[in-house]
DNA sequence: GTTGTATTTAACTAATAGGTTATTTAACCT
DNA sequence: AGGTTAAATAACCTATTAGTTAAATACAAC
């Protein structure tokens, strides 16, 4: 994921359980580095690094307290990740996987074939 | 993500341009390595990796048909994304971010302070 | 059985990710 | 100034990712 787009940013992002949970502790409201540390069994340097992924994807914004730096949750980008992912509802909605496996399986029983480009085998989104 | 859990091998799997972009192809019905390759500037191998990726992932099916091997699109994954992401709404829109900095401008302009545990500076989840 | 088409696998490379410990910077408090 | 606490940075290590080209495999069609 050398320099990509902003989504894809946001997806490596929340591709760690960690980074994951460091959000959700976020939603409490905001905590230094130190606090978001307790919780895991890793040094705070690596929390650091965790915390500056969150940051280049958006995630989060740091402020300043005396010697803290304190963040809190900047959930915008999330939107997108919402955005992107509900056009796939009606897929998962109505167990599209199974009903595309039976179609499948009928169509190959009774007429082999190669892929054919734009074959959609009996299901298209309108 | 060496190993890890279902949603963060599913979120690294979309982390991807072109793994999103074969998804998205897939929304269309089933289609071949060679046609999934088509549109990248990229070797089949290449696409090939990023097809086993999107199958660990549970994001799509192998079936096989004479020589070819037709990917289709199995969502499901994606609603545990859709799950995820969606108790976060509430903080993209609210524009909790803005009203978040200003509440803590206000705060740290009168009373300077440690950001103590569970302090949540007028904002939470209930 | 040889040739052609579709796909996978192997071997390699360069860059990135995720962790460590040690050091440095920054701010507070006597 | 000197000591303490909070956080960031540096230097390092190992594993993974994302691509390449070349070779191997699977099936079809003659």
């Amino acid at each position: 994921m050398m320099t990509a787009d902003r989504l894809s940013t946001t997806f490596a992002a929340l591709a760690d359980p960690t980074r994951r949970a460091i959000l959700a502790r976020l939603t409490l409201g905001e905590a230094s580095v130190t606090e978001l540390t307790a919780p895991f069994a890793m040094s705070m340097p690596a929390i650091s690094k965790h915390l500056k992924v969150l940051e280049r994807a958006g995630l989060i914004a740091r402020s300043r307290e005396a010697q803290w730096r304190p963040r809190r949750l900047h959930a915008d980008p999330l939107k997108e990740v919402a955005d992107w992912v509900e056009p796939y509802r009606s897929f998962w909605e109505q167990s599209f996987d199974r009903l595309d496996e039976y179609l499948h399986d009928l169509q190959t029983q009774s007429k082999p074939h190669h892929p054919a480009k734009g074959k959609g085998h009996g299901r298209s989104k309108n």
